[in-house]
DNA sequence: CATCAGGGCCCTG
DNA sequence: CAGGGCCCTGAT
C-alpha cells in the first residue's frame, strides 16, 4: 500500500527548562519500537496517532544544554491543522518533560556519589517517551514472556498490519492505530500472526480502551493509588507493567517498588558491582533505591540510561551484552 | 531430536 | 496466596 503523504502544517519553537540535553532526551537506546521513529544526532522524526489521525513530527535541536531551544515541525492532513496542532505540542511537552525542574532533581542527587558519573554523562537528559497510554499498554503486553527480538517482531507486525504508513519530511514511517482497532478482528487472526495467548489480552485491553473509560488525561490527575488500581484493572496489566506505566505515563518519579529477575541482575551490578552469579536480594536493592527519595525512579533511570548509552557508544559492557539478547 | 525458560499475567484451588 | 498454564522461540 502507498504511504499516506503528510503536509507540513506548522513549525514552532519551544524552550525547555535549563539544563536540557536534546540527544539523550530524544533517544533512549533501550526503547525498542522500530519503524515509527528515526533518530540522528540533533534530530528526531516520529509518527504519532492523535485525535484519530496520523501525524509526523520532526524535532530539531536549535539550542544548547544551557540555552535549550527545539524546533518542532508538525506534519499531517490539512484538515487536522486547526484542531490538533496546538494541543499536540502541549502533549509533547508533557511526554518529554520539557518543563521538568531539573535543577531541583540535581540538587536532590548531589549527596549521592554513585549517581554523579551518570548525572555528568547525561547532564540535561529528561525522562520521557513517545507513546500514549494505549500504545504503552500494548507494548507491555508484547513484552511479556518473550525475549526482545520477539517483542520487536510482534510490535512491528501490529504497526504494519493494523497501523498506517505515512510519508513526511523525507521519511517513510509506520504510525500507530486507535483504540477499538481490534473490535472486528477475530482473536484467531492474531493467533495466526503468532501473538500466542497475548492475542486475547490485546483484544480485551483494546475493547476496554474503546469504551473511553481509560482517559489518559484524567488518569494523570488522579492520586497515585487510584492510578495504580485503575491501571491494574486493565486486562494484561500486572505488577511488572504497572510500575513502568506509573513512571513513563503518569510521571510518578517517586514510585519504585518492583524488580523483575533480569532487572535484579542488572541492578546488582549497577548498585553493588556484583557479577551476575552474585545477586543482591530484591529487598536490599529496594532499600538502597529508597534513599533517593522523591526522585528515586529518576535516579535509577539515569543509571540505567547511562549504561545503555555507554553500551551504544561501543564501550564493552560484557555482562550487559549477555543479558540483552536481541 | 526433545526439553525448557523466558523482560508476566490470569485463573483456579 | 501458590502454582499451573499459556503461544512461540531460541538456547541447550
Amino acid at each position: 500500500m502507498q504511504p499516506k503523504q503528510l503536509l507540513l502544517l506548522s513549525v514552532q519553537e519551544v524552550f525547555p527548562t535549563f539544563p536540557f540535553d536534546f540527544d539523550t532526551t530524544f533517544f533512549k537506546p533501550d526503547h525498542f519500537t522500530t519503524d515509527d521513529h528515526v533518530f540522528e544526532t540533533g534530530t528526531r522524526w516520529q509518527t504519532i496517532r492523535w485525535c484519530g489521525r496520523s501525524f509526523g513530527l520532526v524535532f530539531r535541536n536549535k539550542g544548547t544544554v544551557e540555552q535549550p531551544k527545539i524546533e518542532i515541525e508538525v506534519w499531517g492532513e490539512p484538515a487536522a491543522k486547526e484542531m490538533c496542532a496546538g494541543c499536540l505540542l502541549h502533549e509533547m511537552s508533557y511526554r518529554y518533560n520539557f518543563d521538568l525542574d531539573t535543577v531541583s532533581v540535581y540538587k536532590t542527587f548531589e549527596k549521592f556519589p554513585e549517581l554523579q558519573l551518570s548525572m555528568k554523562n547525561l547532564y540535561g537528559m529528561r525522562p520521557g517517551q513517545p507513546s500514549s497510554l494505549y500504545e504503552y499498554v500494548i507494548i507491555g503486553i508484547v513484552l511479556q514472556n518473550a525475549a526482545v527480538r520477539r517483542s520487536i517482531s510482534m510490535f512491528r507486525t501490529l504497526l504494519i498490519d493494523y497501523g498506517e504508513q505515512v510519508s513526511f519530511a523525507g521519511k517513510e514511517l509506520l504510525c500507530m492505530f486507535d483504540p477499538g482497532r481490534f473490535a472486528n478482528v477475530p482473536e484467531e487472526e492474531l493467533r495466526t500472526k503468532k501473538f500466542g495467548y497475548r492475542a486475547r489480552s490485546i483484544k480485551r485491553v483494546d475493547a476496554q480502551f474503546a469504551t473511553g473509560e481509560y482517559d489518559e488525561e484524567q488518569l494523570r490527575e488522579l492520586p497515585v493509588d487510584e492510578q495504580k488500581s485503575k491501571l491494574l484493572s486493565l486486562y494484561g496489566v500486572g505488577p511488572a507493567t504497572v510500575w513502568y506505566l506509573l513512571f513513563d505515563i503518569c510521571h510518578r518519579w517517586e514510585i519504585f517498588e518492583h524488580i523483575s529477575p533480569w532487572e535484579q541482575k542488572l541492578y546488582s551490578q549497577l548498585f553493588f558491582g556484583k557479577d551476575l552469579d552474585h545477586l543482591v536480594s530484591v529487598g536490599k536493592l529496594l532499600a538502597k533505591i529508597k534513599k533517593y527519595g522523591k526522585y528515586k525512579h529518576l535516579a535509577v533511570h539515569y543509571l540505567w540510561e547511562d549504561l545503555w548509552w555507554r553500551h551504544q557508544k561501543g564501550e564493552e559492557i560484557e555482562w550487559l551484552e549477555k543479558e540483552i539478547r536481541t
